[in-house]
DNA sequence: GGGTGCATGTAACTGGTTACATGATTCC
DNA sequence: GGAATCATGTAACCAGTTACATGCACCC
């Protein structure tokens, strides 16, 4: 289960299951998902394994947070983990479903609404993200061949996310062209 | 649920569990997985539905198969699905999750071999895909642009496998050289 | 007094995996 | 006789989502 890994990797830093929240969705959005309501069980949990350790703390406001903290045997777990085989993710696409059985409805003009509203949710997410990498290059005017080893590693995630929505924008493009010559072809000689 | 449109979009041939499991594995592993043991209670569900028929039918060996095909009202239920919003899917993706973490381990090397593993992976996957195409392209000299319409969107989702796969083996070669030029800089100047 | 943000949780459900169980037929 | 393939299913489990419940504190 890689969620405990996640936590346990990001827990070097004392953080509670809200604050966790916040690096997913602020942070890690474009890798990894969590709700709230499986972050705090899972703090629980593996706390009871002793992987973790959690203890109270004064909130901003309301009442008190819980801020766990990883204690050795979760950080060898989550070093051995680092260091198991890789796991590539299962790979289903929605959006993919759907098209490969576009042609049922028999009208390339639908399959061009699908790819065209497809394009700009991707392009809107590719911009996000080179939002992201532009404020690191901002605020380093190294970027991005000195950054300090901490940060290294995070540069090659962002960078797989870039070139991932990249490709997948250029994909619509692509496609696009393809529905559109077809499109002409069928008007032209139909 | 996806599963349930998707198998009422590959049900308009009819086809048993098993012959649906084979399409799976065989020609759309690279956008959608299925387990018989979930393809089966759902075929049954969705017969119960009034979605697909069921009949049974001789098996090549063994005892009889089951098979199915879909009703006008399940054919509507998937035509309204198609219609619909887009759908993106979650992208959860353990081998980001692990290469964000591994600055932890202290040692480039391993992130190097984790790459090189990766790209790996991914090579031998786009050379599958490829394979695919090229086969596609041999029986069709007009590939790909004079493709019959139902062959038409088969193009499309392949063509987004090539592309993100290879936009991912690509990813893969850019951090590597990342990976080594900071080894060798730690080297010189450590 | 009401909205927003901080903060933690439970319960029911859904989608999917793993392991198990069964049995016929064909090929070696 | 044994392995491979065809063929269908059940049961237990796991990961993750949705909906719900609670409550404090600060600002307007």
């Amino acid at each position: 289960m890689s969620l405990d890994h996640i936590l346990l990797g990001l827990l070097r830093e004392p953080a509670s299951g809200y604050d966790l929240k916040q690096i997913f969705d602020q942070r890690i959005h474009y890798f990894w998902a969590a709700e709230l309501s499986q972050i705090y069980p899972t703090l629980r949990r593996l706390e009871r394994k002793g992987w973790l350790r959690g203890r109270r703390a004064q909130a901003k406001r309301g009442a008190g947070r819980r801020v766990y903290q990883v204690t050795p045997a979760g950080h060898r777990v989550m070093r051995d983990w680092l260091q198991s085989d890789v796991e590539l993710g299962d790979d289903r696409v929605p959006y993919l479903a759907k098209l490969y059985l576009m042609d049922e409805l028999g009208d390339l003009r639908k399959t061009l609404r699908f790819l065209t509203s497809l394009r700009e949710k991707f392009a809107s997410n590719l911009a996000a993200l080179e939002t992201i990498e532009r404020c690191w290059a901002r605020e380093d005017p190294s970027y991005p061949d000195s950054l300090p080893p901490a940060m290294f590693h995070v540069l090659l995630t962002l960078r797989n996310g870039i070139c991932m929505i990249a490709a997948r924008v250029k994909w619509c493009d692509e496609s696009i062209r393809r529905v559109e010559a077809r499109i002409a072809k069928e008007a032209s000689h139909g």
